[in-house]
DNA sequence: CCTGCTTTGTTATATTATAACATTACAGAT
DNA sequence: ATCTGTAATGTTATAATATAACAAAGCAGG
């Protein structure tokens, strides 16, 4: 792959999810492990749900699947859930689809491109530091302070455009 | 201003919102003239609305201003106006927010980089070559193939920050 | 002045998200 | 082991955002 900043592909043939949740989960506690917060049941849960696909999980169908499971869940549950695995770096909102993807690199905090094929609907993530050294420079000529940067780009994944492309 | 690429600065000191409404409106009545495209009474009332200030403004604002005026509006009313303005590009949705800015820009559709003031509220836009051209690059490295992409930066702009800065 | 298409009106409802307060669970102190 | 305070979750209600579906009105071209 040419570019070696992408933190989640788009899912590759092959691809094995089983294996891929299960790191996912163990990053995700060694990362709450290591700064002291807690990965309860729940939490844990709905992250699980949010990996359940490589696809933005909603928060509507998170609180679905959690009905008819132990928890009795309203939405705030799944919110406040949400919140903090987006606090945690454990899970990224798509603004665009209003839909929660995991992350897979927890442990350093970043910032993301985000990838979304509007074909198959599942999404990629790229963090590029050339992309956010170039917004940051940019944005630094206007005399303006970055807290937060969103990038969301919509098309047609290479698998979707065919072999043919 | 170092970035020749601000297609809407943050407000100015001294800004006089009457002209820029007024340009605007202009520009867009060109715009959908050249095209054979409508602007309609409601239209241009819901984007007059868009632009009464450099605050992005959300849809039930309109919604709430549309009504006591001469048309007797629904949220229909309101996102279907709205669909018909970005379509043209005389408004920009800034997803993050659920909310709309009108575009000075119309004439010639552009991808958009969007930032945001935590502090004030107002938003700038800028279209640089240079970001587009960098994304594009990144992206065709993995066979994705771009519709729409979507920059929206939340800060704090030079004002808020203070002359200090 | 028809005719067909576009626009707007209207009613209802779906989807996304939060406020406010009650209860339970858990970590650290005693 | 028990207490105690904070964090987490439960619960009810409601706010905020957005669309579906069909009816009526308006408008451009024949």
């Amino acid at each position: 792959m040419a570019n070696p900043y992408i933190v989640m592909p788009f899912k590759e043939t092959g691809h094995s999810h089983q294996a891929c949740l299960k790191s996912a989960l163990l990053a995700a506690e060694k990362t709450c492990m290591s700064r002291g917060t807690r990965l309860t049941r729940l939490r844990r849960r709905v992250l699980e749900l949010v990996w359940s696909s490589h696809e933005p999980v909603k928060a509507y169908d998170i609180l679905d699947r959690l009905r008819g499971e132990e928890f009795c869940s309203a939405p705030p549950t799944v919110y406040r859930a949400l919140d903090f695995l987006q606090t945690e770096g454990l899970v990224h909102k798509i603004e665009s689809l209003n839909a929660y993807v995991g992350c897979a690199r927890p442990e350093h905090r970043h910032i993301s491109q985000f990838l979304i094929c509007r074909c198959c609907g599942s999404v990629a993530e790229m963090d590029d530091p050339e992309v956010r050294a170039m917004l940051s420079e940019k944005v630094k000529q206007l005399g303006f302070r970055i807290d937060h940067e969103m990038v969301e780009i919509k098309g047609i994944c290479a698998a979707c455009a065919g072999p043919a492309y």
